[in-house]
DNA sequence: TTAAGTGCAAAATCTTTGCAAATGT
DNA sequence: ACATTTGCAAAGATTTTGCACTTAA
């Protein structure tokens, strides 16, 4: 039952996915899951200097195909990665909850708490899953835009 | 009422919207509501390649940003565009519907007959508009499947 | 030791910008 | 005629690819 909660053991969750212990990949976990927000690909190559794009590109393609990040696009269409929960594996990705892209700061949140309501699709499509969006202003944002 | 529906006066459409009837742009609407998925940069860019490059991205600025189409990403992450149904405008974009996105051929359909559930978001999340995406496949692709 | 991962250089894309020529009103 | 819009050239940005060097197991 892959936990990827709070003291999350990445060296182990890298083992586990077949994933040599680098520095590089334990940097971007630590990262991404201190983070309320996904995080974007210039998210973390401005963090990480020092880290080559290209090795970032790649660990982030490795981590997807894996099943310990998934990808959302935030409302530039920039892909945002956030730690998977439970059952994302090879290739599957289960993201099943609501994404909430601020307008303001344009970070997308995933909020794994919230069950969706049950969608119907009209005849002819065949429905695997389904992803609600929503935008308007994250909490930082709102209490920002209220005070002044 | 922005009634943009069959039979559309793309020529009145741009007028209303202070825009020049020129060819480009006259075909870019042609082709885009024509058409039962949301059309992509790439997909008009095969379609006219007698049209520059920077022409189309120019015109699909300039509709999304007068309300004329909306912005949607397919899974591959590149942005679509669909014509907006009535009350888009100036800025303002209202694609509250279900979004279906084909796992097979990548298209994206907007679904706006559907009417989507109520959305409860967590405290000091502020909502302005939610969509909801599905993937699956199409009827066109669930129906190939099938029969093959 | 050796397969996997990283860094660097370079190619391939994709998107934006500036400006002169063309076009709509 | 005049303000837009287009096309082309070129700059910027983003993403991918190839390969030699490094590192975890």
């Amino acid at each position: 039952m892959g936990q990827h909660k709070n003291k999350i053991d990445f060296e182990q969750l890298l083992q586990s996915h077949q994933l040599k212990r680098t520095n590089p990949r334990l940097r971007v976990l630590s990262m991404m899951s201190s983070r309320s927000s996904a995080t974007s690909q210039p998210d973390l190559e401005a963090a990480m200097s020092d880290i080559d794009r290209v090795t970032l590109y790649r660990i982030l393609a490795a981590f997807e195909e894996k099943g310990i990040i998934h990808k959302v696009f935030d409302l530039n269409g920039t892909a945002n990665y956030a730690m998977c929960t439970a059952d994302c594996n090879e290739g599957h990705h289960h993201d099943e909850h609501l994404h909430f892209s601020c307008t303001n700061c344009k970070n997308v949140y995933c909020l794994e708490e919230l069950h969706l309501p049950a969608i119907t699709v009209p005849e002819g499509f065949k429905t695997e899953g389904v992803t609600v969006y929503a935008t308007g202003l994250c909490p930082k944002c709102s209490k920002r835009s209220a005070a002044k």
